[in-house]
DNA sequence: CCGGTGACGCGCG
DNA sequence: GCGCGCGCCACCG
């Protein structure tokens, strides 16, 4: 599993909605390897940089990650808002309402039952 | 080889 | 809800 190709999936979730480590890891075909997302999200630079929505993917809790240089918490947080992601109170974005629910195919649609709100 | 360190996650008390 | 411990694993000194 190379950083490419986990920035492939990250790649696929939608403006508007977040999506968590864990769940990155299992579509990217690692499972149970949340912190090795972290690790490719951390070596971001350059033109990936720029084509890897970084900002959607929070943890499991519904916050967004300290980092080790901190700063990036603040613009994480506010490129979110800029496209209609929410915070509450205490700083925690409701999954129930944003995470992103990644379609497969025709007939696994079929089988989810779809909750919108 | 060993131990420490993370943009993590989950179960338990 | 909040700590803690543990699992996980690439990297680094």
């Amino acid at each position: 599993m190379t950083f490419e190709e986990i920035y492939a999936v990250v790649r696929r979730i939608p403006q508007g909605t977040v999506a968590t480590y864990g769940q990155i890891a299992g579509l990217a075909g690692i499972p149970r390897q949340a912190r090795r997302i972290g690790y490719a999200l951390s070596a971001l630079e350059g033109q990936a940089e720029l084509t890897v929505p970084w900002h959607r993917v929070i943890n499991a809790k519904g916050t967004i990650s300290r980092r080790s240089t901190p700063g990036f918490e603040a613009l994480q947080r506010l490129l979110l808002e800029n496209e209609g992601v929410s915070f509450d109170a205490a700083g925690r974005i409701d999954l129930a309402r944003f995470l992103w629910r990644p379609s497969v195919d025709r007939s696994t649609r079929r089988r989810q039952s779809i909750k919108v709100r």
